[in-house]
DNA sequence: GTCTTATGCATAATTCACTTAGGTATAAGC
DNA sequence: GCTTATACCTAAGTGAATTATGCATAAGAC
């Protein structure tokens, strides 16, 4: 596991984009997506993603459908089109921020 | 300037990475430094940076050393060497952090 | 010679994303 | 039957930042 302090202000940008990737998802299903991308480094809370989903859906990122399986809920969440714009800015922003940083601090990725 | 959220949790390591690469320094000289090297993209506060120091010297990364330049107080700072070790952890887990979040969002860096 | 900018330190109140800790309920494995 | 996995949710607390101050000296513009 990464220190937590790192990912703070790219919950929203990994929700983003794993949704643009693999279009309609759930919550649960995001949190297993993302620990197996990253190896188990990552593993989202829900008390961090359910609050994030509400919110981007609040502010018309995301559309919902709720599902019955069985007798149990499941919402799936996707892209709006200004979901689509907006992933695609916060992607680029942090690869931005990302060669700020190794200038700073010095180091060679890739 | 970059989206300030994407900055929390950086600013201790981008502190000990450029006194590390530096040698003593003081606050306002700091800020400068990382203005210069971001392209004045990531602009330190004071507000963030000075408590930040604290803290570091309180845990014992940082000495200082307090000098008069005419009637005005310098500050300097420098590495001890537990701050040295913590510089090396906290660097190299942000580039493992960086890999890791490029996995996720499918992004090629480099 | 005074007015603005740069130098240089510092702290306090507030914000906000996240963690921690709880709550509810169905389905599957053993 | 008991534990684990699935699946949603919210509320209190934390802590690193922002924002807003405050103080003081030095330099440059004009």
């Amino acid at each position: 596991m990464h220190s937590p302090e790192l990912l703070k202000g790219t919950l929203q940008t990994i929700v983003l984009k794993v949704l643009k990737d693999r279009g309609r998802m759930y919550g649960y299903e995001i949190t297993n997506c993302v620990r197996e991308l990253s190896d188990s480094r990552l593993q989202l809370t829900e008390g961090a993603l359910y609050p994030t989903l509400h919110k981007l859906e609040a502010e018309g990122f995301l559309k919902t459908e709720t599902v019955m399986i069985g007798k149990r809920v499941r919402k799936y969440y996707s892209l709006t089109a200004e979901g689509r714009a907006s992933t695609r800015e916060r992607v680029s922003e942090f690869v931005d921020f990302i060669r700020t940083m190794s200038n700073v601090l010095q180091v060679e990725l890739g």
